[in-house]
DNA sequence: GGCTTGTTGAGACTCTTTCCCAACAAGCAA
DNA sequence: TTGCTTGTTGGGAAAGAGTCTCAACAAGCC
């Protein structure tokens, strides 16, 4: 397996980290006492071969395209494996609209999303500032906070510039 | 049917609200041309009798404890009801988890979320800030905005304190 | 190379939510 | 009030996401 070819790929939109995925995933194994085996293997790399969002079935149905042979990975470990690498802290898991969407979390900077209610796009910002009130509303409150879900309903550029000439064609009758 | 109880019992804890939530469910209604059907008044009746936080399954199960003749409601009411309720702003979705939760939003001040992540409990609490954080970020980045879903995860007072108890019999061992 | 034991994959299963459709009941009109 | 039209209900089946079971398999150790 090529670590270089996907430490290279990564590095170009992470923050720095010590080790490519797949490796710092053989670390989180060993130390569990669990084995590194093909299927695994074949699925961390897939994953981090790119930075969108995705859900599980999206990937069963990727591995199923990429690999129709003897490299396919089946849905149980393909659901199994992405807990694992939450787990494992290399990868993010949100719900949005009942729905389990993953994204990088490994190398990768801290960040919340602005969620298209009209096209379903995702996209990102950071904040520090959320983060202070986050921490401070959790000392008002004796809370100990570990994490947080922070999601920014509305709309998109382009899909209010979609709705737009829509609606000047509607004035036009 | 009692409009005064069910104003009264929602004014312990409502902000100002022109009508109480059936009456203001019922304009929902006509104005879609829906009917104001029996079920609907018994799960809105239900509903906002109290305030805590609910999923469907506990209140179908509620609803066939509490009338189990000819007052039940079933299942696939429930669910298209409360997915009115939802539409008409009477109620608030989100999803915990993977599982829809519904809270009161109509008459109700605007919040956001501690997720106990030990005990599962939701508690609440009203930032101005975050707000104007989100409106900020939105305006930033060309987004128009709508909403927000904002849930801090952690572990309440109550949890910590029973780690700390465990922790040190631990100690004593 | 052999052996132990964690892992995989097929398929069944669970859980939540929705769909289908025949029986029913709002609400309007006479 | 009665009758009629049409939206609504409830039972059961079905869909969709995710998990469980278990026999066959393959890491990793000796």
């Amino acid at each position: 397996m090529s670590h270089s070819q996907l430490g290279e790929s990564y590095a170009l939109t992470s923050v720095d980290v010590a080790l490519p995925p797949m490796e710092r995933f053989e670390e989180y194994l060993q130390a569990k006492g669990k084995r590194i085996t093909q299927p695994r293997r074949i699925l961390v790399e897939h994953v981090f071969s790119k930075h969108e969002h995705f859900d599980a079935d999206a990937l069963i149905e990727e591995l199923a395209q990429r690999d129709a042979g003897p490299k396919r990975v089946s849905r149980p470990t393909v659901y199994r494996t992405l807990n694992e690498l939450v787990e494992a802290g290399l990868l993010r898991k949100m719900d949005i609209g009942g729905r389990a969407v993953y994204e990088h979390d490994y190398g990768y900077p801290d960040h919340d999303h602005l969620y298209c209610t009209q096209c379903g796009k995702l996209s990102e910002f950071h904040s520090e500032e959320l983060i202070r009130l986050r921490d401070a509303v959790g000392r008002e409150q004796g809370f100990r906070v570990t994490g947080h879900k922070f999601i920014v309903n509305g709309t998109c550029q382009e899909c209010q510039r979609k709705t737009r000439r829509q609606k000047r064609k509607v004035d036009l009758i």
